[in-house]
DNA sequence: GTTTATATATCGTATTATACGATGTATGTC
DNA sequence: GACATACATCGTATAATACGATATATAAAC
């Protein structure tokens, strides 16, 4: 098995069909809210360590996404000097169209597809994920 | 078939398994490194209009990326006044870290898989990329 | 051959993105 | 109350990004 093809492959997808859309979002913002979406309890000093970066960045950045109305955060109930984020719709949707695939395009991709390629295809890629998320939870090696 | 569906997995997937990297190329980099990679021919005008920025930005952004090693020019020899984009080896390697999956972590994943999975998720992959293609350049509606 | 157009390089200038130390407030633990 | 934790705010600084002006080189049109 040649993974060098398959991350080809992968990185041709991406490019292919990924969303022709104008930045409205720093970099960093995107960072921050795949974070948040991939978090279960996601503080400000969560997005520090993910990111690497000081609390005061951490908390500044968050801060403008916060005034942009992609997250949204809260006090925690037990501890009170802690603040508990989380995606707003629009911040949703805005990490959709900077991490994923034009769905307009797949569309048009899938109308071509017999039924039976196209389950094969969400298969493969939910074993995919599926291996993903153990790798990401230490469950393998 | 649930397209949203088949995004959450794909967007899953490259967030548990994109190489942990640190960052020493820009966005703006990455992104001129992958239009560099996926042109036959391109310049610095190419750069300019597919980034959407004006020309000497571009050959700024260029030209600290050669001095990074990452791209090498040369002038093309039908027309004096053009300047022809490649990727160093060493450019490529920065890309792939940037726009792929992790093959460590692929690795390990692949080792878990029967033969007929591995063959499915590559072929899948491989439908995608080709379809994905067509659309790109626009031979599908 | 001259004029006009094209392609890119360089420089000066400016804005935005990103970062962190210092400081302060609020809350939790001992 | 003393100390620790969490985050917010402000001041400061650097890096990334952008473009207009200008220049040089080359190609096309007349």
């Amino acid at each position: 098995m040649e993974l060098s093809e398959l991350n080809r492959v992968w990185s041709q997808i991406y490019f292919y069909l990924r969303y022709d859309y104008n930045e409205d979002i720093t970099h960093r913002g995107v960072r921050i809210l795949q974070q948040v979406k991939n978090g279960e309890y996601v503080t400000i000093k969560e997005i520090s360590e993910k990111l690497q970066i000081s609390h005061n960045t951490a908390s500044e950045h968050v801060s403008r996404l916060i005034k942009k109305g992609y997250i949204q955060k809260e006090r925690d109930n037990k501890d009170r000097r802690k603040t508990v984020l989380s995606l707003t719709p629009k911040g949703s949707e805005v990490l959709v169209k900077h991490t994923c695939l034009d769905e307009s395009k797949l569309d048009k991709i899938f109308s071509l597809l017999s039924k039976e390629e196209q389950n094969m295809i969400m298969s493969s890629l939910k074993l995919l994920e599926q291996k993903g998320r153990d790798i990401h939870e230490n469950r393998i090696g």
